[in-house]
DNA sequence: GCTTAACCGAGACGGTACGTCCAGTCTTCCA
DNA sequence: TGGAAGACTGGACGTACCGTCTCGGTTAAGC
């Protein structure tokens, strides 16, 4: 919902308010289908503007590349989907973070983990999230404006999660909650954009149990301290 | 009675045994130090050829692509750092995992993340590196082998070293040293590939720290609280 | 309603009314200043654009060939000289045919033929016309083309010439004017085309005497010797 | 039938000597038949190494250029043809000129033109015929010897012939045989190289008979008429 | 008859040009 | 004046040949 075009022009700025709505979305269609189709590399500024019905120009006009249309095409699908997702499942309890609270913070860890393992498989989401990522790892200003709009909301709210089981008791105290974030999290990145290994629900599983209880054996006992 | 041919190649093979080692070499320095100065994506093949004074068909007789010739250099670079590492120290005591086993779990596996750090801090590094990960999020046929010969050697070393301290008693019998050692090296590379947070030895003790240990409060200990 | 599509073209045809009148004379006088200085194998597609200050694919997009360009250009400088000729010399007194006709059929064909020499030797006319013959001998569409809009305009001159005097008398009534004409401008074009022996103004006029006289000693003339 | 090699040679010269009369065979039978079938501009000098079963440096070794391939490509088979021709008509009667002399000039012409018309017009002769043609028109030096070891030898016959009439005094005492051997050959070969017109035995008929007694009406003979 | 120098097939090499594809800019004409 | 259309300059693509250069292997001359 913002109202200030984030995107700068070049010469003199276009006037946003006479902007063709029509051509917007219609590029975004383009885009995200060629991705789709023939994948990110391959996908060229012309044919973007061919298959929308579009000047090349309008492109131009508004985007200063191909990632930038294709960030804005994927801020607007993930839209849309939260969107459809609210309509569908009006009352989900969840706690302040966003995520959901039940008090029991494995089963709740578990239990989005699986979800975002599913959501990465889904192959409308996959193409285009990879190719926004490829882009971010060769260009560390378009990789800041990811991270920032579409990597880090996701990931705060783990953090934010963490933080209240924190005050819950369910953590200890001194734990750093983007670190203990990571735990989970960045193993379940890795899978999906290297293949470094399987990525289903028992990994996350497994995740969820080594990060909370940790892999030693016996740590720190009673005795210990 | 020609030699068999190792190297795939698309029309006819060429003969590897008239190979020009000079011609290689000249090839992977050109790749490397065009990398490093302009990036992967304005690097291009002609770029490549031109700087190494070498016919660009040299480079498509042995090559399929950019991203193969920046792999081959890049493993290139890292035998000869090896090379030269293991004669400087010739005699560091490492475990039959080729990393340190000390006895102590939590100190070797800080030693080597610190190190590991320090190394994907290395500019002569990163830019190959990034450029090769980027190349796989788009390439899936690239993915594999990108993996398979660079990533997962030194990712099998941790598994390795995670056995190891089990069968020591150091670690719980049913933990998958697969999903143990994400806990802590997929969060570094998340941190360095996205940049999704700082990436120093504070942070890398701490991943130590907690997947050791556990993020929870007295963890399944009964006699805890 | 797009205009009639006159020129042919490989794929979605081009729009001529768009076409940029600047790039087009920068190409001609590239090609022809080119072909003058190094020679037409020599001159190159990419050497052309260069020195036009035109990228390649302006000329791919009007043009076939290197041999397409190099006619256009021909015909054009052809155009131009004619066009010049016409305001230096407005009164020149002409037959219907576009040959002088002052009713002295040998008089007239030495004149213009000894021009004719003249010409074809004028350097800036050379080097383009050779290679517009040489392209043609083997290349059979272009040959037709080449003989139908440079050549025949021309060698049809000549028999619209002799077929006017056949008409006044001066020639025998069964001559065939186009096997007539070849009699002196065939040998002239052997000669230049191949270097077959000099080609100067005596030689001319020796193929114009021959011609309209024949060379057997008095031949069919009862009353002769 | 010349002893010494008139191909020069860059660095130190070959040894004729030891050359590989295979290879010369087989190298002919190649780029003629190349020639034939795809045209002379896309017959490659590595195309001809391929077909013949021979290496590209034996080609450069011999010859300078594919004109020259070509060229003596042709005269060998030219030789061959002759000899074939000798063998099946032992006695032809011909004059001391090579020519038929049976006294009667215009038909021993017509006879000799109508021939040469067909040979020109056999497919195993017109591809590589046009093509030393074509070479010649951008490559003077090639010119001069295409000229002196293919066309002239021909040319020469008519010269004589005409000569040997003069001296019979079937041709006027002032004629040059060089022009007047012009007025049937050139025209012949313009048909033919350039395609100005048809070519058949009607026209080379035509051309005798013009050149021989003129097209003028009853020229420069006051009792005619 | 045994060396040895060369020619030979083969093909990798540094280059040049090809003809194509897109990037990003600019111009024209329409709504 | 925003947009559709597309011509423009420019540059990289991947391919085809050029002419040069090794590299064994064969082969004929000279010892």
């Amino acid at each position: 919902m913002s109202a200030t075009p984030a995107t700068p022009a070049k010469k003199t700025a276009p006037d946003a308010a006479r902007r063709s709505e029509r051509s917007r979305r219609a590029i975004y269609d383009a885009a995200l289908s060629l991705i789709g189709e023939i994948g990110y590399p391959r996908t060229t500024i012309e044919g973007i503007a061919a298959r929308a019905g579009v000047g090349k120009q309008t492109i131009y006009r508004w985007w200063g590349s191909k990632a930038e249309v294709l960030m804005e095409a994927f801020m607007d699908l993930n839209e849309q989907n939260a969107r459809a997702a609210a309509e569908q499942h009006p009352g989900t309890p969840v706690g302040a973070s966003g995520l959901p609270d039940t008090g029991d913070l494995a089963a709740d860890l578990k239990r989005v983990l699986r979800a975002t393992v599913d959501e990465l498989k889904d192959p409308r989401f996959e193409a285009p999230a990879r190719a926004l990522a490829a882009e971010g790892l060769s260009d560390p200003a378009f990789a800041e404006n990811f991270v920032r709009k579409l990597l880090m909301p996701g990931l705060d709210l783990y953090a934010a999660r963490l933080r209240s089981a924190q005050e819950a008791g369910q953590v200890r105290a001194g734990i750093d909650p983007e670190t203990a974030r990571d735990l989970f999290v960045s193993p379940i990145a890795q899978r999906w954009l290297q293949g470094t290994g399987p990525l289903d629900h028992a990994y996350t599983d497994r995740l969820v149990e080594y990060a909370l209880y940790g892999i030693a054996a016996r740590p720190r006992d009673p005795e210990a301290d």
